[in-house]
DNA sequence: TCGAGTTAGTTCATATTTGCAACTAATTAA
DNA sequence: TTAATTAGTTGCAAATATGAACTAACTCGA
């Protein structure tokens, strides 16, 4: 009845050398076969139990990355974006430690930073614009970031990972302050960070109930963004 | 070839004697006939550039209604939404002054206070309720109450406006603060508020750039929410 | 006409938050 | 042993936020 083309995309994002990378991948069948674009496809009524689960599914099977945060960005939509016809797509975005790329057994996945990607099928363009702008909005008032770092770090580099995404320097003392109020941390007791010619810096893990759960504060870390 | 059912449903909001209503109307056909349900409907590839366009076109023909803020919120879907099968909602909500309602010719519009909008079809409970909390969370740090106002008003009616969607009251001379740095308002020259038995309010209306675009600030109106 | 009542709008002193510089601490490399 | 470097803390000045108390401007009723 319907001749609507239901999709689902995903903007996996990573922090490598400092600025955010998209993975993109082949794709393997028209339109645009052979051409890098976000893992996605359309939605399969009976593997799938909604779209999140969709979303989930197609990460699984075409990064073979299981991610802790996957977080619906919005729907995009309409008869411009896909040659076939009048579709919608369902786009769900997702934060990685860089690490979990390099492990996940899908040599096929391509990290190309967000500002490099260029050219790409549909829309997805917009699509990858829409997800940095919502992390970095997001990001100034919330703990997201720390799903870019791995199971445990330290502040310093935590710090290092928001002022990526924020693009501008924060004052080390209020950066503090504001972790600490996110009450998000617990210290790994007696393990500090070694082989550098400076003293070591605490190390730190997310507290459980924050696996997957966000905190926000009031105020943003910073003024602008 | 797709099996998915295809809506897009607008939560219409409005405030009326101090808190938020949302927009039921009696469905014609079925599933669930002559039920108040979401505005909505199945998307019309013919018909709708995109989901933006049949959410306009919904409350368009549903409800006789033009909103200046429509934004989408976010999708609802799986199997277990529909009777009729595996479907997909796009879901839009829009704010517009009690007065719109009573204007437009459609009474057939029931406006439900929404703590009271209970025993709806489809998931349409859960979607009202994440429309509300959407504009809970957007009006503590933008300027998303002022499209619950006429085409002007005093800064303490505004103010009245945020405290019913905040659900607590704000310190008057911090609420005109946070106006004054959203920069949205001009005052409607030599016009006060009349008729009251006290000191009469200035008169103040949107900035022309601001009648369809938010104006946020990096801190939340209250600390809480 | 005048005073009481009521709400609008402002002022000012106090409290809180923030940003910064300067400090101490702990490591490696030479 | 000392220089270099970064981690983490302290204290203070500057910027912001808050709320009580004030002044302003209207209506109403005596």
């Amino acid at each position: 009845m319907s001749e609507i083309i239901c999709t689902v995309d995903v903007v996996l994002l990573t922090l490598q050398s400092g600025a955010l990378n998209v993975a993109l991948l082949r794709r393997d069948h028209p339109p645009f076969p052979g051409v890098l674009a976000l893992p996605g496809g359309v939605i399969q009524p009976d593997a799938d139990r909604d779209t999140h689960d969709a979303a989930l599914r197609m990460l699984a099977t075409k990064t073979g990355i299981e991610s802790p945060y996957l977080e619906q960005l919005t729907t995009f939509s309409g008869s411009g974006r896909d040659p076939r016809g009048w579709s919608i797509s369902v786009v769900y975005y997702a934060l990685v430690p860089a690490e979990i790329i390099d492990c996940s057994a899908h040599p096929e996945v391509t990290m190309v930073h967000v500002e490099q990607a260029r050219g790409l099928p549909f829309d997805h363009r917009r699509i990858i614009e829409a997800a940095v702008e919502r992390v970095r909005s997001k990001s100034s008032y919330s703990s997201l970031p720390v799903y870019l770092c791995g199971e445990s770090f330290t502040l310093p580099q935590l710090q290092r990972v928001y002022e990526a995404i924020l693009g501008e320097p924060i004052n080390k003392v209020s950066f503090r302050r504001k972790i600490e109020e996110l009450d998000i941390l617990e210290s790994v007791e007696g393990a500090m960070e070694t082989g550098k010619a400076h003293r070591p810096a605490q190390l730190y893990r997310l507290k459980k109930r924050f696996r997957r759960q966000l905190s926000l504060t009031d105020r943003a870390l910073v003024a602008s963004s």
